[in-house]
DNA sequence: TGCGAGGCTTGATCTACGTCAAGGCACAAA
DNA sequence: TTTGTGCCTTGACGTAGATCAAGCCTCGCA
């Protein structure tokens, strides 16, 4: 090393923390923005946390500082109502942003649990501010990032609201689908991180009908399923669930 | 008039239409900012918009240029199913901003449609950009606002995911009184803008239902009603009904 | 290599809410 | 004042999905 003082030591952990080079940045906060503005952000973006299954990276009441950009990992958003019950509000994965719920109180108003080891980057709210006072496209993209999220809550509220139980479950593994294909995953064949009992819990039924109604899916050719292991065998067929008329 | 050319004129339209003297500031995006900065907003809240009952201010598929803070007037946030069917996904009185929806890809995701007459501040979005750029605090308080409505979206989703018929429809009365009270209304009496089939829609219920249950609280002691004149008679009746456990 | 616990499946039964149907009330136009 | 129309109420009945219950699979740990 020494026989080469002229060249900086290149920094492995610098390289692995910041937004510039790295390769969720066409999903995440930066999506859209030039080269010169994701290095404004590598200023902003310098931690990254492990986190185990089962572990929270913040809790409903917590003070709200920071957001959350998934690095990788499966996670859900939960809240836990008085008689101990968990409900789901969300599930999320690598390139998705949590914690915006924080901003409205300055606490949060749910968990974020780790459904499997991953690592969230974690983005010191202020400074977000700060930066995307600065950099007018990042202010922009950010609320692209948090209208997105309004859409896609509507989009849930419309299903639990006027969705029978099978289309829920077709719209349920629809979206999955089209949210790993994304991220360059197959669109036909996963792994669920969450239990049946999570999944009824976001969609509005009980775990033994999300069970029977993953069976009946099976038995008319259209999924296959063991245990987590999920593979699509008729988009079209989920799709067409999708199309009727809603019951409720 | 000319024997005091050195005043200026009061326009009358003018002090109509600025934040800095609507008396909705304090619910509305001016929430919060010093009096200088409401001066600000003024420069970008320049129009108003009359709607009619029925009419849209916006509809799904539309260009998405401005969003709108109710001034007088109910609406609702609504999609068309291709069934024709018109799905309710949120209700809106004054002080509350519409359309932010549209921002994630630039075209709105549902109507926003008023229930009444009423008036709406037309807020330009790049402009309301450009000031938030120089207003830090402006920038700041509209992300509360944005993250209020996502907030108030997974309340929706848990009340759907998880509450029975009555448990729905008594947080809807008191989230509605709740709303009442911040505007200085009676928290305890007064008038639906939207039919049981709206309220229905937007709860997940059919209007019989709802219909039913409005009776069935008016035979408990809890309301009373009159068409869409309601009386709340009981708030605690109606909070203990939520505290039950939830059964989906 | 066996054991335990959490998670999943499946069946039998129950029930909350939807569906269908018939009137009734209130407001607006004639 | 009458008549129409949209909205609401109430009853009788049907059903999707909840509840209760039993047993099985799978994987981590002893």
């Amino acid at each position: 090393m020494s026989s080469e003082p002229l060249l900086k030591p290149i920094n492995l952990h610098h390289l692995k923390t910041v937004c510039s080079s790295c390769s969720l940045r066409e999903l995440c906060l930066p999506m859209g923005l030039s080269e010169e503005e994701i290095e404004q952000l590598d200023t902003l973006v310098y931690t990254r946390k492990r986190v185990k299954r089962g572990e929270n990276i913040y809790r409903a009441g917590d003070d709200f500082n920071s957001l959350y950009a998934i690095r990788s990992g499966f996670f859900k958003s939960n809240v836990i109502l008085e008689d101990g019950r968990d409900q789901v509000t969300g599930f999320h994965m690598p390139g998705e942003i949590m914690g915006m719920d924080g901003i409205s109180t300055d606490r949060h108003a749910c968990n974020g649990t780790a459904l499997e080891d991953g690592e969230v980057c974690v983005i010191p709210f202020a400074r977000l501010e700060d930066v995307a006072h600065q950099v007018r496209s990042l202010q922009h993209q950010f609320h692209k990032v948090m209208s997105r999220e309004i859409v896609r809550d509507q989009g849930v509220m419309m299903l639990l609201g006027s969705m029978r139980a099978e289309e829920r479950l077709a719209a349920f593994l629809l979206n999955l689908s089209q949210r790993f294909v994304a991220r360059g995953y197959s669109p036909s064949e996963f792994h669920l991180r969450m239990t049946r009992e999570e999944i009824g819990s976001y969609l509005g039924l009980k775990l033994e009908t999300v069970s029977r109604i993953f069976s009946k899916f099976q038995e008319d050719g259209l999924i296959s399923v063991q245990q987590k292991h999920i593979r699509i065998l008729q988009v079209e067929g989920l799709e067409a669930l999708l199309g009727q008329q809603a019951h409720r």
